[in-house]
DNA sequence: CTTGTAAAATAACAAGTGTTACAGTAATGA
DNA sequence: TCATTACTGTAACACTTGTTATTTTACAAG
């Protein structure tokens, strides 16, 4: 009866965050994002009634993956907040525009606490971390590691840090044991 | 013999980097600039070649600003780093389109050391008091303080920070005698 | 095989960009 | 007063953007 669909919303939604992935949010553009895919514009506007739209999917993918990414990223300490600073400084150096996306973004779309937390609840097992430690006040404690742990993947992003994964580590404990 | 000149080069800069301050420099355009500027666009393509050179000076303009605002800023503490991260904390705070600018670049034209350093040599000056205070690596304790400086800043540009100027002033105090 | 129909490609439109060509205006020395 | 000419504004060009109109294409039902 009618022609087959050949560009699904999957492949779209693909090509666009890879390039998300490599030029940020800001370079998708309708022709070369139809380009990346093989296709023509128009099976982009057929699915996506505008560029906004797919816009909004590609951030909440963005979303997904840093914490598919976070929750794959491997448990080596002991020290509360540190295996989280360890994998969002990761991702940070790793994947310089999505970190911009989602944590250095021009108008905040989702809170960072809601970005941290998601579905997994992470920073909530850090606090009870820090809390079982002996720590008096983890809210304050959390803050300042979270400062320093932000510091550090901002200034990773800028190419403005460039400690090893070793030696992040141990900073990040030494942080931990100062702040306590 | 000739006309006299009604639109300055001046005139044209203040407008640029009022722009810049207000909206960030992606968002100069030569005809948004030329009304700001009370003109058309032509005086902007005599004075400047191609706007990119007018960005140039915009951004020249940025680094003196932010040295000046780093110099007029009150020096009230006694502790190393606390005023230099006052100043810089502020300074995100108050000119966060700025702050973009120099300190979170998608591409780094100028080092963050030279920035902050610049003419006056802050960050010396505040190693050498870290070094009379018995500090035993001042190296070291500056890179600390500076990803907790940096990232207070970054967390105040995007709305995740929100403590009061005392609060941020006791932060980086006790965050100083907890990394000594 | 024909043909209706949905999908895709092509081409166009409107708006906005940097930049340039052109024309009018006004200041100043003669 | 007037001719010169730098300076300004207007309009245009070439390009890129999102989006839409139109044409072409391929599949499946008859």
């Amino acid at each position: 009866m009618a022609r087959k669909e050949m560009i699904s919303k999957q492949m779209i939604l693909d090509a666009a965050f890879q390039m998300a992935r490599e030029e940020g949010l800001a370079n998708i553009t309708a022709r070369k994002l139809a380009e990346r895919a093989g296709c023509s514009t128009q099976p982009i506007f057929r699915t996506y009634q505008n560029m906004d739209l797919l816009i909004d999917e590609v951030y909440e993918r963005a979303i997904q993956f840093f914490q598919d990414y976070y929750s794959l990223y491997p448990r080596l300490s002991s020290t509360p907040f540190s295996d989280l600073g360890m994998a969002y400084i990761a991702f940070a150096r790793e994947e310089k525009e999505l970190f911009r996306i989602l944590f250095v973004p021009e108008k905040r779309k989702k809170g960072l606490y809601e970005l941290l937390n998601g579905k997994t609840e992470n920073v909530k097992t850090e606090l009870q971390a820090a809390a079982a430690a002996g720590c008096p006040d983890p809210g304050a404690l959390f803050m300042k590691m979270w400062i320093f742990i932000h510091g550090a993947a901002s200034m990773s992003l800028t190419g403005d840090y460039d400690l090893s994964d070793q030696e992040t580590r141990e900073m990040l404990e030494s942080a931990y044991h100062s702040f306590l």
